[in-house]
DNA sequence: TTCGTAATCAACCGAATCGTTTATCAATGA
DNA sequence: TCATTGATAAACGATTCGGTTGATTACGAA
C-alpha cells in the first residue's frame, strides 16, 4: 500500500462519525440516508464523509435507482492492520529478546543510536 | 479505547513522517535528532510530530541527560488493530454467510436496511 | 410532463494542521 | 562562568477539514 493511500485511510478512520459508519457498514451495505440516521449533522455532511471513506478506498458504491448503497471493503481494512502489525511485531519481538537477555523484572533501558538507514516502506 | 484516543491515534498515523518514525522506533528507541535525520524538515517540526505521537499514546518519553529518548508503545498499536479487526471480522463473516447461502460465483447484492440502533463502541 | 425523493455540487466559514522563524530552556563540559 | 548541544515554546502563514446553506442533478411515480 503506497503512502498516499495510507494517509487517506488512517485519516478517514480518525473521525468518530466515519468510524461509526464503518461499524454500521460492517453489518451490511447502507444508503446515505441510512448512514445519516444516527447523526444530527446534515446529509450533505454525511455525503462528504462517505466520499472521504471512498477516496480512502475503504468503501465502494454501486447504484440502485436513485440510491447509492455503500459497501465496506474488508480487504482495505486488512491492509491497515497489516501495516500496523508489521511494526508492532518487530517491536514486540525486540522486547522479548531484551527480556531474555536481561532476565525478568529488569527495567527496560533505551537503546544506543541505531545507525542504519531508514526505509519508508 | 475511547473515541478521542482513537481520533488522535489514527490521526497520528495519517502522516507519512509520523509513520516513518513509528517504523524507525519499532527497531529501538531514538532521540529527536535521530528521528529527524532522514527528513529535510526542521527539528522543531520533528519535535511537534513526536508530540502528536505522544498525545496519541503511541509513544512515551524518558530522560537521559539533555536527550529525550522516544519509545514506541506496542500495546497502543495493538488497540488500533483490535478496533479495525473487530469490524473487519464482522464484515468477513457476513460475506461467508452470504456465499454459502447463495452458492459460489454469485454477485453480492446489498442488503435491506438494518433497523438496529448504532453503538459507537 | 410534473412531482417527490435520494444524493451531490458549490460556495463559504471557523477551527485545526503542518511547516517556518525566532527565542528560550535544560544539561553538560571547558 | 560561559559556550555548546538537545530540545521545546511561541507566533505566524498557508492549507486542509468538518460543517453549514442553497442550488442542482438523477431517477421513479403519478
Amino acid at each position: 500500500m503506497e503512502q498516499d493511500a495510507l494517509d487517506k485511510a488512517f485519516m478517514a478512520l480518525a473521525d468518530p462519525v466515519r468510524r461509526a459508519m464503518v461499524a454500521r457498514l460492517s453489518r451490511g451495505d447502507a444508503t446515505v440516508n441510512e448512514l445519516a440516521e444516527p447523526f444530527t449533522i446534515t446529509k450533505q455532511a454525511v455525503s462528504k464523509h462517505i466520499q472521504v471513506l471512498e477516496h480512502a478506498g475503504l468503501v465502494t458504491r454501486s447504484r440502485d435507482a436513485q440510491r447509492r448503497p455503500v459497501h465496506l471493503d474488508a480487504a482495505a481494512l486488512e491492509h491497515l492492520t497489516a501495516w500496523i502489525d508489521q511494526y508492532r511485531l518487530i517491536a514486540e519481538s525486540r522486547y522479548r529478546q531484551l527480556d531474555q537477555l536481561l532476565g525478568a523484572g529488569t527495567e527496560e533501558p533505551h537503546e544506543k543510536p541505531a545507525k542504519k538507514k531508514e526505509e519508508l516502506k
